[in-house]
DNA sequence: GTATGGTGTATAGTAACAACGTACAATTCA
DNA sequence: TGAATTGTACGTTGTTACTATACACCATAC
């Protein structure tokens, strides 16, 4: 598990893990199935305490994302996420995309991102 | 100045405001130069206490955005953001990308949704 | 020039949260 | 069944978000 934590990132420790996560499931990287490592051995990975691991590991499930059973380990449950509000998936992209406008990206550049970044995310879809 | 503030957003409130402002001096509802209300005046219109807002323009003055005098009030100073390197652009936008992909949405339709985010944020630009 | 109302700022208190250390409980498998 | 592996629960500590209240700066009228 390719997963890493970025001091400058202000979002909590559990949050960057979750959505690094999200984001392997998203590649496929972690195909439906697939077990996810015990939260004591990536919290070590990442120097970081087990609960804090376990705390991401429940996020995800309660997006459905990750089965979790105790004892044993968690697994990728579903490479979909439970159902969220049009403005709930609106809001991140707007907030990302106001971002680059105020960084003074022109339209093109900022299209270009887009497309770079989404072809990395589609690479092992269906 | 049409500002909500979302129960539902876990951000902090004061992100929330600052969010919101951005969008509008990203399209140009608040031009270089212009007032910003009183903090007490939009803490009023929220419901909030005056220095959850005092907050949020002291971030969006580090960015550069605002222009805050002590007894004087809060103005546009500039409609680009200070430097943020090419990470910190993206990684917003990553995350927007993926939730839209793990929602299931073909990438046709991402591509929809981003283009009419950005249309409407560019609606005020040079 | 100074009084007054408007504006941001500072400080202190409270509640919630993030992260941690340690102990507990469920599962697996030899 | 026993031991190792895995997630969970609980208590503690430090930080953060928000609030209430008092303070300081600025613009304007007079």
């Amino acid at each position: 598990m390719f997963i890493t934590i970025d001091e400058a990132d202000a979002r909590p420790i559990y949050v960057q893990v979750a959505e690094e996560i999200k984001a392997l499931i998203a590649r496929g990287e972690l195909a439906e199935g697939a077990q996810l490592p015990p939260v004591r051995q990536l919290a070590a990975d990442l120097g970081v305490n087990l609960n804090t691991v376990a705390t991401a590991y429940r996020e995800l499930q309660g997006e459905g994302l990750l089965s979790i059973r105790h004892g044993a380990g968690a697994v990728v449950r579903s490479r979909t996420a439970h159902d969220k509000s049009e403005e709930q998936l609106r809001k991140p992209l707007r907030t990302a995309l106001t971002g680059l406008v105020l960084a003074g990206l022109p339209r093109v550049e900022i299209m270009n991102l887009v497309q770079s970044e989404l072809r990395a995310l589609l690479k092992g879809a269906k």
